[in-house]
RNA sequence: GGGUAGGUGCCCGAGUGGCUAAAGGGGGCAGACUGUAAAUCUGUUGGCUUUCGCCUACGAUGGUUCGAAUCCAUCCCUGCCCA
């Protein structure tokens, strides 16, 4: 038998805490029964794989016995937070709250947690209050030290982005006091945004919260995970399949299973060096890879998502796409882009119209490479015709562009 | 407000009148190799065109010129310094 690690020390082995405000927080997280809170703004209408390790970190914590709440800045989405890279694009106010609505629903699905708007307090706020009630609290020289800040100040930040930490702060504030939340976790990125909010309560009540942050997710070059063919990887499964998933996290590289594994499953201590201790065995195998998308697809779709996305990747990888059963392709391919065919094409044609190619002139260069195929064969023949006498039982059309890029060409009845 | 340095393709960045669709790097895409991995190597990276060529593009708008990313004017934006 293994000892039972505590809250904190599982944590801590799973590579989820990056800063801690206080060492006294540590009891606290053993103890449970804390009410915490974490942050995202309202960027985009779904969480994707990056956020999924952060929103893990408030599952477990909810587990051990405490008590999560989402905030969703609606408010500090419209302002900007400061990314060290240049100032954002202004906002839509109606992206934003389409994007809240989105996103609120899908945490509540995924993770059960009760989630709120920081714009519903901020909205009536007056700025002379603000500045006064806050304001007044917080010196500048401390807000120019945060690293972010420092970061950006050298290519230029808006009075707008600089006050972003600010507004954070008072969120934090707020929901001390209407919800009784006394701890704040987000990425080590936002780790100045975390102790400003700190500062406030403590200047503010005299009362001390706490706050940890969690190492971002990367890979082994130390970039940010959660990019698969120049697009990000959603949680929402409209916006990114189960099979795509799937492949993303089938093709992570070796060096970085362990910690995936511990970051990104609930598997325990012994479980995760079992499958290790296998995969370094025979790493081809790929048995860390299998047993990460089988978890993570699992807990955020469902077993069957799961399945139906080994099927096809079996299916697709065994390479001849002649030998499924055609009233499976339609089944298979359900997730990928469709293309009707409804008339006689020139390949170079057909691939540039549809989008597949965002050119001609790179239509032409994909099929002199080798990396265009129709129903399983390679096509290197500028010249030839799509019709519908190249679909499999005068249904489908299978395109693959490279190694991965599914479409499905279906004849359309004329 | 004054001075000064800038704004170049997805990003960084070279380019100071024709040889510039614009060096170099990063990133992207594709190919080879492999384990559908990583690393490496190769090709490609504005659009149409098999080629010739044409169109669009160096913050914006005008202008000078046979010809402008490059010169001039005005405007917008950013850094730094002074007030």
């Amino acid at each position: 038998m293994e000892k039972e690690m505590t809250v904190y020390e599982d944590l801590k082995w799973r590579g989820l805490i990056k800063d801690i405000s206080s060492e006294d927080l540590i009891e606290k997280l053993n103890n449970g029964n804390l009410t915490f809170y974490l942050g995202t703004d309202p960027t985009a209408d779904s969480l994707h794989i990056g956020h999924y390790s952060t929103f893990l970190v408030a599952k477990r914590l909810q587990k051990a016995g405490h008590h999560p709440i989402l905030l969703v800045g609606g408010a500090t989405g419209l302002v900007g937070d400061p990314r060290g890279t240049g100032e954002r694009e202004k906002a839509d106010a109606k992206v934003i709250e389409n994007n809240f609505t989105k996103l609120k629903a899908q945490v509540e699905r995924l993770f059960g947690i009760k989630c709120v708007n920081n714009y519903d307090w901020f909205k009536n706020v007056n700025y002379i209050d603000f500045l006064r009630d806050y304001g007044k609290y917080i010196n500048v020289n401390y807000m120019i030290n945060k690293d972010l800040v420092k970061r950006q100040l050298e290519i230029g930040i808006s009075y707008a982005e600089f006050s972003y930490m600010l507004i954070q702060g008072v969120d934090f504030k707020y929901l001390h006091d209407n919800y009784g939340v006394t701890l704040q976790i987000g990425g080590s990125d936002q780790w100045g945004n975390l102790t400003t909010g700190i500062e406030i309560i403590r200047k503010l009540t005299g009362e001390e919260v706490y706050a940890f942050s969690i190492p971002l997710a990367t890979d082994s070059q130390g970039k940010k995970m959660g990019k698969s063919e120049g697009n990000a990887v959603w949680l929402d499964i409209e916006k990114t399949s189960a099979y795509e998933l799937y492949q993303y996290l089938y093709n992570l590289e070796d060096s970085m299973m362990e910690a995936y594994l511990k970051r990104f499953t609930f598997l325990s201590k012994s479980q995760i060096e079992d499958i290790m201790k296998q995969h370094n065995e025979a790493p081809e195998k790929r048995i860390a890879q299998e047993t990460l998308a089988h978890e993570v697809i699992r807990d955020i779709h469902s077993e069957e998502e799961y399945q139906k996305a080994v099927e096809i990747s079996r299916a697709l990888f065994s390479g001849d796409i002649k030998k499924i059963p055609t009233k499976l392709i339609g089944k298979i391919f359900s997730n990928v882009d469709h293309i009707v065919v409804n008339k006689e094409e020139n390949i170079v044609d057909f691939l540039a119209n549809n989008n597949i190619c965002s050119s001609k002139r790179e239509a032409r260069e994909f099929l002199n490479s080798g990396s265009i195929y129709i129903n399983g064969d390679k096509i290197s023949n500028n010249e030839l015709i799509v019709d519908k006498s190249l679909a499999l039982e005068n249904k489908f059309i299978v395109i693959r562009k490279g190694k991965k890029k599914y479409y499905l060409g279906e004849i359309a009845n004329v």
